[in-house]
Formats: structure tokens, C-alpha cells, sequence
DNA sequence: CAAGCGTGGGA
DNA sequence: TTCCCAAGCTT
């Protein structure tokens, strides 16, 4: 399986940025990003990022809303925050140098055992185990594993399969060769076994059932969720509001507003949570339209409002920063995708 | 161990 | 439209 997979991705391996680097940092960069996020969706933001923050020195002194700007709209935000904080020990505890070993790199914050493994492999060329999606899809088939794939027993048997192929020479490529394979032939859907360097060793392929593998648990629909955000313009120039850094959309900007709370009206929800939220009192409420935006967990309907409020100062409760900014200034803020939505709406 | 955490693309 | 999901991690 080694040799027909390495063979293989030699001659297929499509040519992604992070594969014309040997930067660990670099290479930390890209895993970090590409975690739940599609390879086309992160090859602009791993360049823009890489530009901005070509060494883990730059990385661990950038400014918050800088850094944020560099990740708005990549989604899970949680990582840029986590990518700095273990820059900064990065700096501070090794030397500026990134660990060369599993366990060192699991020490940082937003490293998990795949990240772990990735870079040691990837970077540092030993020989450590990953299990991604792709990996779970390709050995479920490969090895004809049948039962729930989330499940603790069949989680620990991956791995052990990973460790297995990674007990050999250039690990990272071999871990690399399966992640492609998963992304590019053996695809949830449809695979394409003829063109498969394991079809002769696929134990799916051999009872026909590999589209039908790996069973997945099916997951909960998203809970439907409705709020209201505000456009508050005084004097030619618009509030923005900063998110706390933990938690839904953490560190990014957005319009102030509030969640509506069972059988209240957006025009209600607005004046409650303009007064709660930044104290002020809305004198005017006037529907803009609404619109919908998927979470993981959460389908939400926004109902964007033009809201005209008296001379008050702004006090906050619940946001960490608040500005009167231009339409244009706004725009530059670091902003999460519904945020941006909501903002065209008003135009 | 389940839940929380984004976004966009394809079927 | 709706669903599934894509190189996961943290709590």
C-alpha cells in the first residue's frame, strides 16, 4: 500500500502553496486553516496570512483587529485567537522555534492530535500518525470497516491504521497521499475506484459498497434562531460593535443588535438590546428586511433595522469595543459574513 | 462525550 | 430547498 500510494502521489499531487514550503511555521499555518475549511477557500487567506505574517515573531506581536482581518470570513474564529496564543509561547518558551515532536506541539493551544501529527509529519519528517475526514473515509473502505465511525472503538482502530503507514520512510508524504486520495478520487460520494491506487486492496471496493462507507450518525439539524441588528447613523457616521473573544463570531465586528426573545418583534428586540447593550434609546425603528445565515448549529434569520436614537453617550455591556465609523471604515473592520450581509442590506 | 464553533459548494 | 459536509479543537 506504501509504494502504490507514494507512486501515486508523486505523479497526481496537485500544487498547493503549502507544499512549496519546508517552513514548519508556514506549514502549522496551513493545517490550522484548512481544519473543517475547503483547499480552495484557504489558499487566498494562507497567502494574505503568510504576507502579513511571514515569521511566528510577527504572528505573536500582530494587533488583534489586524490579525482578525487576516481570518474574517474563514469561519471558526477561535483559531486565529489560538494560532497567536501559541506563537506567543512559541517565542516565549522554545525559542521562537516550533516543537519537532508530537508531544511539544500539543502542549499549544488550538493543536490537536491531527495538527500535532501533520506538521511532525509534514515538517519534521517523523514518523507520527494523522486521522483527518479523509483518512477516516479512505481506510473505513480500504479495511471495510462497517460500524459507526464516531464511535470510540473505531477511532482508536484509525489510528492505529495511521500508525501503521506512517512507520516508514517520507511519513509525510505518505499522510499527505492518503488526505489527497480522500479529497480527490475516494470522495464521499461517487468515488472513482478505477483511478484508485488501492483499488486492489480495497476491501469496499471488492464488495461493492464503497460509496456506502464510512456510516456516519446522522447530525442534529441546526436550531433556528432569530435576531435583529441595528444601522444607527448619527452625524454621517455608523456604530460598530466589537465581539468578546470567546465564544459565536469572537473578536469581529459587527452592527449592534440582540437576540429576539420568544413572541417579541424585531422593532422590540431593537429598542430593548440598543438600551441593554449600549444604552441607548431608540426613537425610531424602521424595518430594512431580513437575512438568513447557516451556522453549524444554528440557522439564524437576521431582521436588519434603521434605527434613529437621541444624543446619549454609548454605554457598553457585552461588546469589548464599540466605534463611530464611516460606511467605508465599517467595511474595513474585520467582519464575519452575516455582519457584511446585514450591511449591504441597508444600502 | 456531546455540544459549540463558520462558511461555501455540490448533489 | 435542503442536506451533507471539509486537512478538528475545546469545554
Amino acid at each position: 500500500m506504501r509504494s502504490a500510494l507514494l507512486r501515486w502521489y508523486d505523479r497526481e499531487a496537485r500544487d498547493l502553496p503549502w507544499r512549496r514550503t519546508q517552513d514548519p511555521y508556514a506549514i502549522w499555518i496551513s493545517e490550522t486553516m484548512l481544519q473543517q475549511t475547503r483547499v480552495e477557500t484557504v489558499i487566498p487567506y494562507y497567502e494574505r496570512f503568510l504576507s502579513r505574517f511571514p515569521t511566528v515573531e510577527t504572528l505573536a506581536d500582530a494587533d488583534a483587529d489586524d490579525l482578525m482581518e487576516h481570518w474574517a470570513g474563514l469561519g471558526y474564529y477561535r483559531r486565529a485567537r489560538n494560532l497567536q496564543a501559541a506563537a506567543r509561547c512559541v517565542v516565549d518558551e522554545h525559542g521562537g522555534a516550533l516543537p519537532d515532536e508530537i508531544e511539544g506541539l500539543l502542549s499549544l493551544p488550538g493543536v490537536g492530535r491531527y495538527t500535532a501529527g501533520a506538521v511532525a509529519s509534514i515538517a519534521f519528517d517523523r514518523p507520527a500518525p494523522i486521522v483527518d475526514g479523509n483518512v477516516a473515509r479512505v481506510f473505513a473502505r480500504v479495511f471495510g470497516i462497517r460500524e459507526e465511525l464516531r464511535s470510540a472503538p473505531v477511532q482508536a482502530r484509525l489510528w492505529e491504521k495511521a500508525e501503521a503507514l506512517a512507520r516508514g520512510l517520507r511519513p509525510g508524504d505518505l499522510n499527505q497521499a492518503v488526505m489527497e486520495l480522500g479529497a480527490t478520487l475516494c470522495t464521499p460520494r461517487a468515488p472513482e475506484c478505477p483511478r484508485c491506487p488501492l483499488a486492489r486492496h480495497c476491501d469496499a471496493r471488492e464488495a461493492g459498497d464503497a460509496s456506502a462507507l464510512p456510516v456516519k450518525a446522522a447530525k442534529k439539524p441546526p436550531k433556528r434562531v432569530a435576531a435583529v441588528a441595528a444601522r444607527l447613523e448619527r452625524n454621517g457616521k455608523f456604530l460598530a460593535v466589537r465581539r468578546p473573544p470567546k465564544g459565536l463570531l469572537g473578536g469581529l465586528w459587527e452592527l449592534p443588535g440582540g437576540d429576539l426573545s420568544p413572541g417579541e418583534t424585531p422593532e422590540a428586540t431593537a429598542s430593548r438590546s440598543l438600551h441593554e447593550r449600549v444604552g441607548l434609546i431608540a426613537k425610531v425603528c424602521e424595518p430594512l428586511g431580513s437575512v438568513e445565515h447557516v451556522f453549524t448549529h444554528r440557522r439564524l434569520t437576521l431582521h436588519v433595522l434603521r434605527v434613529k436614537v437621541g444624543p446619549e453617550r454609548v454605554r457598553r455591556q457585552g461588546y469589548d469595543a464599540h466605534r463611530w465609523l464611516s460606511e467605508a471604515a465599517l467595511n474595513a473592520l474585520p467582519l464575519s459574513k452575516i455582519a457584511r450581509k446585514a450591511i449591504a442590506l441597508g444600502r
